[in-house]
DNA sequence: GGCAACATTTTACAAATGTTAAAAAATGAT
DNA sequence: ATCATTTTTTAACATTTGTAAAATGTTGCC
């Protein structure tokens, strides 16, 4: 397990000592594309990190389903009001392809976060990380049309481009599905 | 000094000895309204806890600032990029009022980080909180129309709506000043 | 291959929001 | 109180984006 992690961009920032303490708790999982690994309106046990493969998180609406957050091999992925609130949130990850994951139950981070000031101060940095990214697509949204979204997106995330639904992507670049196919058609 | 972070909610879930550590690096300064207090495009060397008054963040686009943050007593301030990535930002903030805040150089809290466990986790918590709140207003955009989303900012910030002036709410809502005319006409 | 299921694009029309400009109202300074 | 400045509202019109439904394209499976 400890060499697993060590290979993870998000856990080479730590030392050996606390790399161990984390591989301890750690687990390596699989499962299949199409599996939903966190439920919205559950207080899900788990925090993981995406080792390959990819996933989207979703919230349910009336008629329709918004994804707000993409990961790629790295990305961390939990329920956010789990997390942080130990409450129900209202978030879905779904697993678009077969993954491998690393899993880790939130009690035992919790539990290092209370004892390990260097792991601690790792998890304070991933919650800073993904704020600031959260932070920059909110005013993203408020500076550029749709179009430019698209083509910001296209190009930091080329991978994503081929691999994940239009339909998905519609919804995270905040238009929907016809306007996406508008713009790309505008592209050519 | 000490007595005076007591008072203060983000304050409250420290022990007695990392909030001395803490007071013993904060200072009480005042500000009148309309001081910007951080500039985008430069490192910012302090954190700030607003005691009293009102602040916003905004980033200047072509022609029109958008505010993208209000925060009442009790908020933290800080730029993002520099507090996170020691880089310099995107956003201005601007007190909307007389304010008294209690200000903390990024220095000194880093090294309390890197020295005190508790403080640590207790600046992981301020990353998450702010970080949910950000997911939040995401989630909302895609959700909710304009004229809802103006319902639940006058429930849940009542003191802003009387306090702020409406361009700064329209932008921080995502519309034109214009559309947020519109809405509060058709509520009356 | 051919069918079924699903994804994407296209079309026509409707609704929401933006833009610009001007009028009205509110605010602040003297 | 009055005047100048700023904020807010209103109006007319343009643009963007949404909705619904049909057409086309793609994928996987038997």
């Amino acid at each position: 397990m400890y060499s697993l992690l060590k290979n993870i961009e998000i856990f080479k920032p730590l030392s050996n000592e606390a790399l161990e303490r984390l591989a301890a708790v750690s687990k390596l999982v699989e499962h299949q594309k199409g599996t939903i690994l966190l439920y919205a309106d559950k207080i899900e046990p788990y925090f993981y990190i995406l080792e390959s493969g990819i996933a989207r998180a979703y919230s349910d609406g009336e008629n329709q389903q918004i994804t707000f957050w993409f990961g790629q091999s790295g990305a961390v992925l939990f329920s956010f009001n789990s997390y942080i609130n130990n409450c129900p949130g209202y978030e879905n990850v779904e697993l678009l392809e077969n993954s491998r994951l690393v899993q880790i139950r939130l009690t035992d981070l919790f539990s290092l976060y209370s004892q390990h000031l260097e792991i601690a101060n790792w998890g304070r940095k991933i919650a800073e990380q993904e704020l600031i990214a959260t932070e920059r697509r909110l005013i993203d949204r408020a500076f550029k049309g749709a179009a430019e979204r698209y083509r910001d997106f296209v190009n930091q995330s080329p991978e994503l481009i081929k691999r994940v639904a239009l339909k998905h992507i519609a919804s995270y670049l905040g238009v929907t599905q016809v306007t996406l196919s508008r713009i790309r058609a505008a592209h050519k």
